[in-house]
DNA sequence: CTGAAAGCGCTAACAC
DNA sequence: GTGTTAGCGCTTTCAG
């Protein structure tokens, strides 16, 4: 029965044309209220779905929103994705949504197909490198990246200052303060760290050895880290504070200290990034600087709902979104 | 520069037919050597890509998949999505992804939106109770659900198994086991708690409430349970083995035997479900039935591809994923 | 080996 | 208020 009923059946049991009965549909022009409820009837009766990929053809808009994201395993990216996925429902756009992996490979890949798709437009989640967006001319917008594009839209939270927050807290709170970071590029990651380094000026506090690097991928997070237990073992007996690169991060610091029978939070002090699931689960519960993901992502779909309806405009715009402390067991 | 240019440019501009473009582009009829190459310069040239809005207009195939999920945000899901996603992006598919919430009513209006995007086919993870794709005729996939279709191909973890080993196991460790589930319909929660009791009755258990319904939502589980306190109150003299009906549950279940000063493993055994991040990062680790999601996956990827390139083939079928017990530091 | 032409389902002038 | 028609970009007969 259900197949491929379309504007054209509709027409011919209602005596109208295909024109009139596009009418109808999109409620545009004019047209009886008798034809009107003939036509709505047909729909209903027959169940005619209509053919976006025809409609897109034809207006040349697809209704649909590529989303690249590194991996939708990770609480935070997935919570971006959700609500973007969300907003842009309610505006009438459906997501492809493109795990990269982090592989400027996979997303060039990605990249082309998404165009080829037709995607009206693009949220672009963290991760640099791919350069394929550069021959796209779609509205675009950048989470925690910035492109080197002439317009842009970015969205991010304030890295920065809740590197600030965090490092001034524990300052303030009597501990000596030391980073552990990841050596990577992202944007993300260096802002944390300039404002972790800019607060130990502003302090006055020297910056002798006080940030290690580890060479984790963040699927190892969980596991021991050898560089990471001397490090801490070296500063133990002082009273230290860990601004950890993230939650992950965090919880490995934490394992690592009771390992080494350190009091927490007397001995230990200890902030996380992104307020994760973990740092709620942990024995003790872990300080972090949460990041408001539903804003970030509300933001992004937002702004590029506005660039779609309006493709003329085209100028840069960053977003940033405040963090902030949340205060648990690790921290005094 | 970039300005839509379609298969009637490169035609122009290398002297050919757009029939013979397209010939080449889909490698599918004749051509000399000669006029490949020059085609295929052309398309590099240009940054020619295909309208694949346009293609699947023509040949009915719009190479995009649905997937409806309750929420992306859970571990258990997004694993689940992202695997289905990488495996039918090396189909050449992409995914469209839908967070339904849960809420019928949401699923059904993204099930029509997807029917009108033209997808080629579904998955459908979880949740009952929406009918839209009754009317659709193409094919799906269902995880964890059994709809009331003709023919459906249905790909599941043997939570029943799961539960009975689980059970059989707090049992031999001399445990006298209890379930503590929550009240849904889920088959997936049903065939849990049907393989505890038939352990239960193997083993000559009575059942005289052994089995707590939380009234809880996925999102509360990290909450304290009153009821839950006293159920366990009420039997904390006894040596009560724990079979939680996921993870967030055992967790509690946790929490709360910490709060009575029951001694974990010795006075209580506990085991959750879903093998989740939780169950490694809470302290004592918990111990837990995993599901196989890559597998579940790659499964239902791999079923629905098949059904792709044989429409006419109509059996049903179920592929039932095997789980296994990963013993932690809540049992013995 | 290649081209002409029809047509997928739909919208938007343009007529009446 | 409604119908006719062109055409979006592509594939696929059918001729040659």
């Amino acid at each position: 029965m259900n197949e491929k009923i379309s504007i054209k059946e509709i027409a011919a049991m209602t005596n109208v044309s295909v024109a009139t009965v596009s009418r109808v549909i999109n409620n545009n022009g004019r047209f009886s209220e008798d034809t009107r409820r003939k036509v709505l009837k047909a729909i209903e009766d027959t169940g005619y779905k209509q053919n976006k990929m025809a409609v897109g053809l034809r207006i040349n808009k697809s209704n649909m929103i590529g989303i690249l994201v590194p991996d939708i395993t990770n609480e935070f990216y997935s919570a971006i994705v959700k609500k973007c996925e969300q907003s842009l429902s309610e505006l009438g756009y459906s997501c492809i949504v493109c795990n990269t992996d982090r592989s400027p490979i996979k997303e060039n890949k990605y990249l082309k197909r998404l165009s080829e798709h037709m995607v009206d437009g693009l949220i672009i989640i963290s991760t640099n490198s791919s350069n394929e967006f550069l021959k796209l001319n779609i509205p675009m917008v950048f989470i925690d990246r910035n492109p080197n594009l002439e317009s842009k839209i970015i969205v991010q939270s304030d890295h920065y200052n809740g590197a600030c927050t965090a490092t001034n807290y524990l300052i303030n709170t009597g501990f000596s303060p030391y980073m552990i970071t990841t050596k990577t590029r992202a944007t993300a990651t260096q802002e944390r760290v300039r404002g972790f380094i800019d607060t130990l000026n502003e302090n006055n506090v020297e910056n002798n050895n006080r940030i290690l690097k580890l060479n984790l991928t963040s699927n190892e997070f969980l596991h021991k880290s050898v560089e990471t237990k001397a490090f801490l073992q070296k500063i133990k007996n002082k009273k230290i504070g860990i601004f950890a690169i993230n939650d992950n991060i965090a919880y490995l610091v934490l394992q690592l200290a009771k390992e080494l029978n350190l009091n927490i939070p007397q001995d230990i002090s200890i902030i996380g990034f992104d307020d994760a699931p973990i740092s709620k689960i942990a024995t003790p519960q872990i300080s972090s600087i949460r990041q408001n993901t539903d804003e970030i992502a509300t933001q992004a779909a937002r702004l590029i709902s506005e660039r779609l309806d309006n493709p003329n405009i085209k100028i840069s715009q960053t977003k940033i979104i405040p963090t902030d402390l949340v205060l648990r067991e690790t921290t005094i």
